[in-house]
DNA sequence: CGCGTGTTGTTTTTT
DNA sequence: ACAACACGCG
């Protein structure tokens, strides 16, 4: 299929100079490497869109072009806005706009990359792959089989075990020096870590499962196989990356690995935005990208901003100026406004979310509908009060980030039945999904799992194995779910024959049964739209759903509702109104986050990312003091709060600030003693009715 | 051996 | 305020 065409270049016409450069970058052939640094509202998503195209009407075969992008949802929208420029471009000729098949983060085509080469490499085409959550139990397991958990001195957590494992990996950095580095209170255990890590690689390897980390790390080796990166890298004539400030030295490695020579390789990205350093994502990828290929990449800059108003900007472009290294450039628009961003003082956290509950519905009578606005924060907790406030006021929401669909531990018990009938090898599937058996804890499960490895035909040991006297029956009924399970695969039957035993089994182990149910029901929603259960297996762990159902749920499409996200994932995303959370020293920067100059510099560029996804109007919301956790209730310990470190006063004339008028002091707590109230009130109004 | 209860330690961001 | 862990009962 070729969508080479005769028609002229006005496609491009839209775009301005910079971004056509970058569009059209290479003319005829297979293109030098090419860096586009694309500052905020720069029109990135576009011009990569209008690249894209370009290269199609080319003659490049959609099937040879790998586009990496951060997220499923980026991958998507670029999908679909190529597909708009090539349909425009093709116009009346009614021919169908391609897709494009290998758009994806790494991860998940890293994941469709390994099935494929499963066999050569020695892995199992099953393979399963864990989510964060999975990984942590089988490092917590390991953990706890090396004896290391029963240590008389604490041993870090194993949610602390996945970080540094992660971070080794996706750093490919030593050991000893992420410890030194980023974990200085663990370099103690440096040798029981490594033993640690060690168990932890072979149980996976064991169990034919994956992690995150494996799926870009089996990738990167099986690129070390001269004869797969030739036919790997030939397979693929252009590879695009999206977000490329992001990406990790694994990362880095793989698109080398693909493309030695950087043809065909294009990456764009804006060093002001990298925030994710936490996964070892680093800047320097970005930075030192042109200088690895010899000539060097082009480089092309896009500072135009089309997005934010003049006012906005200059207070942005203040924020980072003051950071420490970077490619500069000043973004420049020209829309023009006299609204500058606002600094709001509110007295408490919810004073807060009144504020912003109120601005919202006021917007909403000045013509902004709900959708157009959107409240970021730092971490998914900040906005506990103000969810409650919307619900309060009937103002419907929807949250991004925070607590995900797949870590409730009613949807985690249904998959690893899924999982352990997909994979009868992953142990601990098969452990969590025994142990949903009432009488059947984790003793037996355990026992259960080394029958099952010791037969050809799991399903068998399933039915075979006693689990005691209390509880034949519910063993018969589990067995033969996991009998038919894995016997053979109907998709989505699988799924409810599933969700239905476990049905039974809800009110035994949940409270809040009912909730459960609804989230259950929505898996089965979910699942209906995978082809297979491998797929939706896999692919669940690498994209899930975002809210349960107990939060706003999935509203209707028709519906107005307001955005609320963290400042992670809000990314390469704008609204017309935004509203920012606690703009105070503690919450941003985190005060997780300030032991390194590093981690504070990371926390700069969140606000920076936060305040340039405004269009029109922007608020900065400052509690002018706020509770402190972790302690009693009626507590009343509380810090009064400073605003963020990154507006310093010299930025403040950039700034509009709100009330007006000066906030009034807080009023004493007043002191409840034993004594009798200075002055009856109630005597009096009683007396109203006498 | 499983399950319910009390205690202790710990809090971020995501593929 | 919450979750992981240790302990003691059935």
């Amino acid at each position: 299929m070729s969508f080479t065409g005769t028609s002229s270049d006005d496609f491009l016409s839209g775009l301005n100079p910079e971004q056509r450069a970058a569009a059209e970058h290479g003319g005829q052939g297979v293109p030098g490497p090419l860096l586009v640094i694309a500052g905020a509202g720069s029109g990135k998503t576009t011009t990569l869109a209008h690249r894209v195209a370009h290269l199609l009407r080319q003659g490049a075969d959609p099937q040879r072009v790998l586009l990496l992008t951060f997220s499923r949802r980026a991958a998507h929208q670029m999908n679909q806005r190529v597909g708009a420029v090539l349909q425009r471009w093709l116009g009346a000729s009614g021919a169908q706009a391609p897709e494009l098949p290998w758009a994806g983060t790494f991860h998940s085509v890293g994941a469709r990359l390994l099935r494929r080469y499963a066999e050569r490499i020695g892995l199992s085409e099953a393979f399963s792959v864990h989510d964060r959550g999975d990984a942590e139990d089988l490092m917590g397991m390991v953990r706890q089989q090396l004896g290391l958990a029963a240590s008389t001195e604490r041993f870090p957590l194993k949610s602390t075990c996945l970080s540094i494992y992660s971070r080794v990996v996706n750093g490919q950095d030593e050991l000893a020096a992420i410890l030194q580095g980023a974990y200085p209170w663990c370099s103690a255990w440096e040798a029981e870590l490594r033993r640690l890590f060690a168990a932890y690689v072979a149980a996976k390897q064991e169990q034919q499962v994956l992690d995150y980390d494996d799926l870009l790390l089996y990738w990167a080796a099986m690129l070390d196989e001269p004869g797969i990166a030739a036919e790997l890298g030939a397979a693929f004539d252009h590879v695009l990356v999206d977000e490329y400030q992001d990406t990790n030295r694994l990362q880095a490695r793989i698109l080398r690995g693909l493309k030695p020579d950087g043809r065909g390789v294009t990456v764009v990205g804006d060093d002001a935005q990298s925030i994710y350093g936490f996964r070892a994502a680093t800047v320097r990828n970005i930075l030192d990208f042109p200088d690895q290929f010899d000539p060097p990449a082009r480089v092309v800059t896009l500072d135009r901003n089309y997005r934010s108003t003049q006012p906005i900007l200059a207070a942005s472009n203040a924020v980072i100026a003051q950071a420490a290294e970077r490619y500069a450039k000043a973004l420049w628009t020209d829309r023009v406004s006299s609204q500058k961003p606002e600094l709001v003082a509110v007295s408490d956290e919810s004073g807060q979310a009144r504020w912003v509950a109120d601005q919202v519905l006021a917007q909403r009578e000045a013509g902004v509908r709900l959708i157009s606005q959107a409240v970021l924060f730092r971490s998914a907790s900040h906005s506990a009060q103000l969810e409650l406030e919307l619900v309060r006021r009937n103002i419907p929401f929807v949250k991004f980030g925070g607590l995900k669909f797949l870590e409730a531990s009613h949807i985690k018990d249904v998959l690893s039945l899924l999982r352990w009938a997909e994979n009868p090898g992953n142990r601990l599937a098969g452990f969590r999904a025994a142990q949903l058996v009432a009488g059947i804890g984790p003793t037996r499960s355990a026992r259960l799992l080394d029958a099952v490895q010791a037969v050809a035909v799991p399903a068998e040991a399933i039915g075979a194995f006693d689990p005691g006297s209390g509880a034949r029956d519910e063993w018969a009924a589990f067995a033969a779910l996991m009998r038919g399970l894995m016997a053979q695969v109907a998709w989505p039957g699988d799924l409810e024959q599933a969700v239905n035993w476990y049905d039974a089994q809800l009110e035994r182990l949940h409270d809040d049964a009912a909730v459960r149910r609804k989230d259950l029901e929505q898996l089965v929603r979910v699942a209906a739209s995978y082809g297979t259960r491998e797929r939706f297996l896999t692919e669940l762990a690498l994209d899930p759903p975002d809210a349960t159902s107990a939060e706003a749920g999935p509203p209707l499409l028709d519906e107005d509702y307001l955005i609320l996200s963290t400042i992670h994932s809000a990314k390469g995303q704008e609204w017309h109104s935004v509203y920012l959370l606690s703009a105070v020293d503690g919450c941003l920067p985190s005060d997780m986050a300030t032991g390194t100059a590093e981690e504070i510099e990371e926390e700069r560029r969140l606000l920076y990312v936060a305040m340039t996804r405004a269009k029109t109007r922007l608020q900065l919301v400052v509690p002018q003091r706020f509770y402190v956790r972790q302690q009693g209730a009626g507590g009343d310990r509380h810090v009064y709060g400073a605003r963020t470190r990154f507006i310093e006063d010299a930025m403040l004339p950039l700034f509009e600030r709100l009330p007006k008028a000066p906030p009034l002091p807080p009023l004493p707590e007043p002191r409840l003693g034993a004594k009798q109230p200075a002055v009856d009130l109630a005597a009096r109004i009683r007396a109203t009715w006498m």
